[in-house]
DNA sequence: GCCAACGTTGGC
DNA sequence: GCCAACGTTGGC
């Protein structure tokens, strides 16, 4: 069952751009030191799952691109932790910032609308992805 | 830049 | 195994 994920970035750090103009508009996910992040990546992450790519830590947060996994997790060299792949697939014409998302009442459950919410992994249901991608007007890449 | 909330560390 | 201290995250 395809499953349904948010991932933060800080844009300064990289953002959903950066991906977008990656090699094959890919990157690995590394850096994760978070054990429930990790867990996420390591265990329950599958092939053509879809993200929610978050700009944290900045004005305007919110979801600005989507993407899917393309890679599985897998270690990082050397260390415990895990990284996944994954490939830019629709930048949004819209950006969905946090003001909207707490505007939309179908989305109050959203984890990262929550007060301390600091996992940089988090699920999102089927639909709020549904409801968060048509708001923001995808272009297809 | 502030600071609340959270996760981790480490002394005991 | 408890829990205070510390470092980090991230909204504002």
């Amino acid at each position: 069952m395809k499953r349904y994920w948010l991932m933060k970035s800080e844009p300064d750090v990289f953002s959903f751009d950066h991906l977008a103009k990656a090699p094959k508009r890919t990157t690995s996910w590394e850096g994760v030191r978070n054990y429930q992040a990790r867990n996420f990546m390591r265990d329950t992450f599958r092939k053509g799952d879809e993200v929610l790519f978050y700009h944290s830590n900045t004005e305007d947060a919110g979801i600005y691109g989507l993407a899917e996994v393309v890679r599985e997790g897998y270690p990082e060299q050397e260390s415990p932790w895990c990284m996944v792949d994954i490939r830019a697939t629709a930048k949004l014409r819209e950006p969905v910032t946090r003001a909207r998302l707490a505007a939309d009442s179908r989305l109050k459950g959203m984890m990262v609308l929550k007060r301390g919410a600091r996992l940089s992994i988090q699920p999102v249901t089927p639909e709020e992805f549904k409801i968060v991608s048509a708001l923001g007007k995808p272009e297809y890449l």
